[in-house]
DNA sequence: GTTCATTTGCAATGATCGTTTGAAATACGA
DNA sequence: TCGTATTTCAAACGATCATTGCAAATGAAC
């Protein structure tokens, strides 16, 4: 039951980090919802962050596998004229809200985890969770920059955080109670990505402020 | 010495939160780089918990004071007329970059702590953190329907929470090493801020999307 | 100087942490 | 069926965790 006891492990890791993080969980938790024994981990996994580490790699693959595909995609059937800077925006943000369907509620938990992550501060952490995006950033870098020429690299980079920053608010925040604005819940939807999509596009493409007018008012 | 050794406790607690994250700083450590035996963090906060808390209460207020100030002062002024949802932007994402100003890198670090908090996903945590902001939404949901008519609360709801997930992001990320996209270091600058404002600013009057387009492409 | 309340320091509490050990159990090709 | 390799198991490892009594030190009022 080799093959069996590593999955048990890595779905039940990735929903309680996802849950209480990665220094709030413990390997006796994990092992106990997975119901296997405690030496399991370090025995399949080596420890503790290489099993946080085996999370990403199992689900983070597929996700940005289908970013860069449905980018090469969109850049082959438009090839004379230009893809949109919507159509971009959308191969960066929908496989992210796709994976949930893939996976189901495991996927929705893993999309807390991975929201999680982009605030985490610890610099290995950090490192090994943004290898997996060097990809990603390779392909979509450029894409943005050739349908936003008139910005500069910097100013790109700055945006781009802006949503990658959005989008893991996002994923995090969804199904969960948030309080203030009158306490809504939000969930995961289609209306909700295409709401991201606008928002994104439409600030990537807002005009460069006046450089003199930046300190008024 | 009671006094000093309160605050000594807060300034570190609020540093090593920032870097490492709640669960993963113990009071050893803080005690040690604020210069106290470990007893004092439960003789003058009761637990570790309300250190934490007691770190929130001592910036975020200033921090959610300044920004309804702000805003009031906007109503105010433009009372014939209508504030602008760029200036309503502003007022809303000003203040977190302004206190860096007010007291230096610790300013930074705490700034960090509070974009790490918008995705602690332990209910308990969070609803100590974000009751401190019931002002802010309270004064600025209505500001935010007011300068945008046509979006239903719903969408608005959401534009507030992906404004709020790039504000976090960039707080966080911000004097770090960030890997993708050139392994470009982003500085908390002014025109930073500007480049988020105008973002936010964009994403927030995106048209809304039509129904029956939504689900093309 | 004595009294009293506040603050600090030391040592220890029981609990839990990640990891390891070595034996038992299981799987599998010969 | 035997022999070997892999996997599981209970138990323990040393370390560190948040928290707490309790005595020593300190400060202020009289």
């Amino acid at each position: 039951m080799d093959v069996e006891t590593k999955a048990r492990i890595l779905d039940s890791a990735e929903q309680l980090f996802a849950e209480y993080g990665f220094s709030a969980t413990s390997i006796r938790q994990i092992t106990n919802a997975a119901d296997v024994n405690i030496a399991a981990v370090n025995y399949h996994f080596g420890s503790k962050e290489e099993l946080l580490h085996a999370v990403f790699k199992q689900r983070v693959g597929p996700i940005n596998t289908e970013r860069v595909k449905t980018l090469l995609a969109l850049q082959e059937e438009t090839k004379d004229g230009e893809p949109g800077l919507e159509q971009v925006m959308r191969a960066f943000l929908e496989p992210c809200f796709r994976s949930t369907e893939w996976h189901g509620s495991q996927g929705a938990k893993f999309l807390q985890l991975v929201g999680r992550m982009h605030s985490e501060t610890n610099e290995q952490l950090r490192g090994a969770f943004f290898q997996l995006f060097d990809e990603v950033c390779q392909h979509f870098g450029p894409a943005f920059k050739h349908v936003l020429p008139h910005l500069s690299t910097e100013e790109i980079i700055w945006r781009v955080h802006f949503v990658i920053g959005s989008l893991a608010h996002i994923l995090v925040c969804t199904h969960m109670t948030n309080p203030g604005m009158g306490n809504v819940k939000i969930e995961r939807s289609d209306a909700l990505l295409e709401a991201l999509v606008h928002f994104c596009t439409a600030g990537m493409a807002a005009a460069v402020p006046t450089q003199t007018a930046a300190q008024s008012v």
